[in-house]
DNA sequence: AAGTGGTCTAGACCACTTG
DNA sequence: AAGTGGTCTAGACCACTTG
C-alpha cells in the first residue's frame, strides 16, 4: 500500500477548516496564533504561518498584525474571470456540497432563446433546473438551456451526481463565455427554492458558453445576495 | 522624510513583472530559478521563492517541479474585465454624462479600512463621494477611500470635471485590482440619492486598486439593479 | 548527476495592538 | 511588557525532470 505523504501545513489547514465548518469556531472568533499552532502541531512557525496565510488568501480567515487571526464572515464567493465548478468551489471552502435536480426535459425554444442558442424558433432544446447547496443551505439555482445538437445525451444525466458544468466541460470543452451580472428581485418560486423572502436581493448571472462547434448553453444562475458574491483579481 | 520600507520579495516581484511587461521575457520563456534569484538579489531562498510563488498565484508564472518556472500565457485576462471610466462608458452609449460631488474630505480610517488601505488605524485617508448621472438619471454612487501617501493632492480636485478614476489613473497608474460584486439592499440615504425605493436591489462593487507603490484606493460603487449590469467576455 | 521546485526547521528582528 | 503577525535567514531533505 502506497503511503501518501500529507504536508504538515495542509494538516493544519484541514484542522482549522474542520473547526470552522463544524461551527466550533464561529465567525469573528479568534483562531490560534502562529505560536500556539507551532506548539500544538510541533511544527516550525513558518509552517503554521503558511496554513494561516493560505486560509487568509482563500478568504476563510482575516489577519491583523498585533491583534490576531479571526474567522472571516461567511460569504460564498466565486470568480468572474474563470468559470469554476460550483461543487469544487464549495469543497474548497471546506463545506459540503449537494444538489437537487428540479427539472430535466426537452422544451421548445422561444424566439429569444433560439437566437441565443443559434437555433430556430420552435426547435427543441434541453432544459435543466438544478439547486446547489452549501452545507444544506441553498446557494444557487441553475437554470440551463442546452443546445441538443452539441450535447445529445444531456437528458440521460443525473445532475445530483455530476454538475451540468462538469458534464458539459467533458462533452464540449469551453472555448468562450459571456457574462451578464445583475441585481434583481427573484419571483416567488425562486425565492422559495432559495429560502429567502421576496424582498431579498439576488445576484443573477447569465452566462452563455461556447465550444469549438458553437453555442453550448445559456445558464441563468441566481443566488441570494446575502450569501453569495463574485470576485475577481486583475493584474495589468 | 520618512523612508517607506519595501519588502525584498516585493522588489523581486516588481523586477520580474517589469521584465514580462517590457517583453524581455516573453510567454513560455524560463525565468530565473529560486537559486539564481537568491544569488542575484542576495536573499535567502525562501524570500526568492515567495516572489515566484505569489506571481504564480496571480497567474503570471507557471511552475513545474524539476523543470523550472515559466512566463504564463496571457489569456485575455487583463482585458476581459477591464476597468473603464464610467464617463466614457456613458458617452459610448450616446448619452449625456455628468457628476455631482457630494463629499470630499479627510477622514480617520477605522481598523478594517486601515487594513484594506495598508494604513494604520487612526491614520487619515481621503474620502470622496460622487454621484454619476446618465442623462439626468443617477446611475452610480461612488464612495472612495484614497491612500493619501500616494495621491497627496486628491482633495484639491473637482470631480465634476474629471472622474476620480480618471484622476487616479494619471497620478498612480493601475497595476492590479480586485473586485467583489454583491446584490444588496442599500440604506435610505443611498436609495434617495439613486432615486429608487428602499426595496430595490442594488449591484454593489467593491474595488481595490493598486499601483506600483501599493494600495491606491478602495471604491464602493453602488448602482440600481434595474439600471446597471456588468458584463464580461472570456476567451479561453 | 545536476538542477529544479516543494516542504520544513529553528532561529531572528521588526511593527503593531493590547492590557 | 507581552503577544501578535510580517519579514527574513541559512540551512536541510525530498520528489521530480532533464541531460
Amino acid at each position: 500500500m502506497t503511503q501518501v505523504k500529507i504536508a504538515k501545513y495542509s494538516v493544519i489547514k484541514q484542522y482549522i477548516c474542520q473547526k470552522i465548518e463544524s461551527g466550533q469556531w464561529p465567525e469573528h472568533s479568534k483562531v490560534p496564533s502562529e505560536n500556539e499552532l507551532t506548539e500544538q502541531f510541533s511544527v516550525s512557525r513558518m509552517t503554521a504561518r503558511r496554513a494561516l496565510q493560505e486560509l487568509t488568501e482563500q478568504g476563510l480567515l482575516v489577519r491583523s498584525q498585533g491583534s490576531g487571526t479571526f474567522v472571516a464572515t461567511f460569504k460564498s464567493q466565486s470568480s468572474l474571470l474563470e468559470i469554476r465548478n460550483i461543487a469544487d468551489e464549495i469543497h474548497e471552502r471546506g463545506h459540503e456540497y449537494h444538489a437537487q435536480q428540479l427539472d430535466l426535459k426537452s422544451v421548445e425554444v422561444n424566439e429569444e432563446m433560439a437566437i441565443l442558442l443559434s437555433l430556430k424558433a420552435g426547435d427543441k432544446a434541453f432544459f435543466s433546473s438544478v439547486l446547489h447547496f452549501e452545507n444544506d443551505t441553498p446557494i444557487q439555482l441553475e437554470q440551463r438551456f442546452v443546445n441538443p445538437k452539441l450535447v445529445a445525451e444531456y437528458l440521460q444525466q443525473d445532475f445530483t451526481e455530476i454538475t451540468p458544468h462538469e458534464y458539459l466541460s467533458s462533452e464540449a470543452p469551453l472555448t468562450e463565455a459571456t457574462h451578464e451580472v445583475e441585481a434583481i428581485l427573484a419571483n416567488v418560486d425562486i425565492c422559495n427554492l432559495l429560502n429567502i423572502t421576496e424582498s431579498a436581493p439576488c445576484l443573477q448571472v447569465k452566462r452563455r458558453t461556447w465550444s469549438r462547434q458553437g453555442v453550448v448553453s445559456l445558464a441563468i444562475l441566481t443566488s441570494p445576495g446575502n450569501k453569495y458574491r463574485l470576485g475577481s483579481h486583475l493584474v495589468f
